[in-house]
DNA sequence: TTGTTCAATATGTCTATACATATTGAACAA
DNA sequence: TTGTTCAATATGTATAGACATATTGAACAA
């Protein structure tokens, strides 16, 4: 009869999902629960709180429990390296380093990624040599910018971006489509305590397409 | 002394950041650290359990928890109701339906949403009318398809993909850009338990970007 | 060498209990 | 009416203790 936390979860979904417990009506306290499931309060908590976490569920101190009026369902996206992403698919991974440079203390780095031998993403990327001053006397034609960075230059936050636009002659020439066609760009900065880290503008190869699970 | 969770936590992740505790090492055990912070091992276990959540540790049993090797960063999206997303911009949200089809079982509808009176986003949908019956009685007009379906046809899982595409003719003459123009597009698929409930392209006016923070 | 068994061990989970904290709503005062 | 106070209450968090379970590694057997 004594149920555990993920017993109680299942079945507070069901229950959520099914209706039974409406949109925006208040579900029994946990002392209830506890009783109805044979279990201690503590256990109905741990369900509870983790759909909470999920969105399905609105707790306040006092006030109750909630079903949440709009369980607006969440998608997860991982901060992609993409060798990782190309691997994934099954294909080989590999990337050229085509231009460098440096500027004061911007590293430019301009590269190419390829899964199976064909153009995956143009990659843009400066790195700001006063918070990541090892960078500047890294190789990065045998591990990439992208990799090294995710390994040696932790962040503490950032924001990410997609967005289309037409491919630039420096795009096409090395992704191998006309100029213009329209691209997945992705653009992401990232920031540790001290200041911006790196700064990369990623351009997909035509007919890409980021994939999330609801 | 006596420490709470997230100052558990708190001071964890300060040591997993700082690599005190480096990268794929094992740090100390739940109960060497309930000594430490001279609290219960429950206090402790539910801040590592969080940090594990969050992708920092790794977690096994009898074999410890270690500091995830690469502490790969998770953003989150949420399903987009688009009235809340152009609302969330401060702007007026208004939609028109373009066209409503159907044939068989499949509810076809074309709409174009606006905010501030501007085109933002062409919407083409088609719905399962034999998983959500009720859709063929309703007045798409004056309530968006896609509103309409978050609050009465809950999904279990779908997936969701950004793309990058020409403009049509048809979403250039609503959208009021010229065909060919790159779009940034997001398609949907969305199941219940029975089967697919509902299909949709969205395509963005251009300049449209998705943000994430990480 | 290779495979098997088994005790040790770290995390996972549950319980009963206690106190903390936010919030509500009723009682009361101005 | 309007504002204030206060007790009741639901969730939040912490505790000690117990048993469950997966995994390791050592001891042992083939």
């Amino acid at each position: 009869m004594s149920a555990g936390w993920q017993e109680v979860q299942t079945e507070a979904l069901r229950r959520i999902q099914a209706r039974e417990w409406p949109p925006g009506g208040l579900i029994p306290g946990e002392v209830a629960l506890a009783r109805e499931f044979g279990c201690a309060r503590a256990t109905v908590n741990r369900a509870l709180r983790a759909l909470a976490e999920d969105g399905w569920l609105e707790r306040r101190r006092r006030a109750g429990t909630r079903v949440a009026l709009s369980p607006l369902r969440r998608a997860q996206m991982s901060v992609a390296v993409l060798r990782q992403e190309v691997e994934a698919l099954g294909k080989i991974y590999e990337h050229k380093l085509l231009h460098r440079s440096q500027a004061q203390n911007l590293l430019g780095l301009h590269s190419l990624h390829l899964a199976d031998n064909t153009p995956y993403a143009v990659e843009q990327r400066d790195i700001d040599l006063t918070h990541v001053p090892d960078a500047e006397t890294i190789d990065f034609t045998t591990i990439s910018a992208n990799e090294w960075l995710v390994q040696n230059a932790p962040f503490d936050h950032g924001t990410m971006e997609y967005l289309s636009e037409a491919a630039t002659d420096f795009e096409a020439t090395h992704l191998n489509c006309a100029t213009g066609t329209a691209l997945l760009i992705l653009r992401r900065e990232t920031f540790s305590e001290a200041g911006r880290i790196t700064q990369v503008r990623l351009a997909y190869a035509p007919g890409h397409a980021v994939r999330l699970n609801i």
